[in-house]
DNA sequence: CGGGCGGCCTGGAGGC
DNA sequence: TGCCTCCAGGCCGCCC
């Protein structure tokens, strides 16, 4: 499940590969996506178009392409993307195929086909529906715990379900809500108003650290990721909580709960998840 | 309007 | 071995 780690190694990989590459041609095989792929105004933006850079915003990709106009992606929870230089048998799950110049091709695969892959006309980026909504960048510089604590002042929810709202903060999925929390030494059940803004401050910065360490392990892997060359990535990150229901803390050597929360899973140690003492 | 929740989807795990 | 159920989870849209 690409978390923004995942979606960001996958980024830099496809930056290092992509931009200078001619798409020639297209496929959808299977335009039943989160939305369906519309694959006649895909061929009309994308072909005989140059890939010039990838972005990314929260755990969308932007491929930017020549005359501005872009292909706007996201994995779901199963996608992947493999540039493919030589024959390389399809896969059932090989939903998009494109096609470039010098023989190579880019292939998104998605067994449970939550995906997305849009083309955006040029200027479509910027008010677009599904990223015109979304909070700020954790990692980014301005991005300021000042902020963050200003809008938790007026909300009741958990602050492990706020995290994990990206119209809060972007990039924070379950297993890194959980990895935060647990580092931040705050309790999931924690009303977003009661932090005070030095807990959101150690918040934030615990966020970034977990983030950073995935990132820079090339992306937690449980199940599903493939990385852009194709290559099964199995790196498991050490995590401290998350699928830990039962065995001991790695700081207090207490038991690791498991409780629901909007129906996802929570990990955290009750020893050193208190809630909050500060008003 | 804040926010909880159902549904989408399929593979893998676990139970019998 | 095979069938069934459950679970994972980002994100939209529904609804209280």
């Amino acid at each position: 499940m690409p978390e923004l780690p995942e979606v960001e190694t996958i980024r830099r990989a496809l930056e290092a590969n992509l931009p200078g590459r001619k798409i020639v041609d297209l496929h959808v095989r299977d335009p039943r996506l989160r939305w369906p792929v519309d694959e006649t105004r895909l061929r009309q933006l994308a072909v005989f178009e140059t890939v010039r850079c990838i972005e990314r915003r929260s755990k969308y990709l932007l491929i930017q392409l020549g005359r501005e106009s872009a292909i706007l992606l996201h994995l779901g929870m199963s996608g992947s993307l493999l540039l493919l230089t030589e024959p390389t048998p399809l896969d059932k799950h090989d939903h998009v195929i494109f096609d470039f110049e010098d023989g190579s091709e880019l292939r998104f695969r998605d067994p449970r086909r939550f995906g997305m892959v849009e083309a955006v006309q040029p200027g479509g980026l910027r008010d677009h529906p599904r990223l015109v909504n979304l909070g700020p960048e954790p990692l980014a510089r301005s991005t300021r715990p000042e902020k963050l604590f200003a809008r938790a002042s007026r909300l009741q929810r958990p602050v492990k379900n706020l995290l994990m709202d990206a119209g809060f903060l972007v990039g924070v999925g379950n297993i890194y809500a959980n990895e935060a929390l647990f580092h931040a030494g705050i309790h999931p059940q924690t009303a977003a108003s009661e932090l005070g803004l030095d807990e959101w401050r150690l918040l934030l910065r615990c966020v970034r650290r977990v983030l950073r360490k995935a990132i820079a392990a090339g992306g937690t892997t449980l199940n599903d990721f493939v990385n852009s060359n194709g290559e099964t990535g199995y790196f498991q990150l050490s995590l401290a909580v998350y699928g830990r229901e039962g065995e001991r803390c790695k700081r207090c050597g207490g038991e690791i709960q498991r409780i629901v929360q909007v129906g996802r899973s929570t990990f955290f140690c009750a020893n050193c998840q208190t809630p909050s003492i500060t008003s």
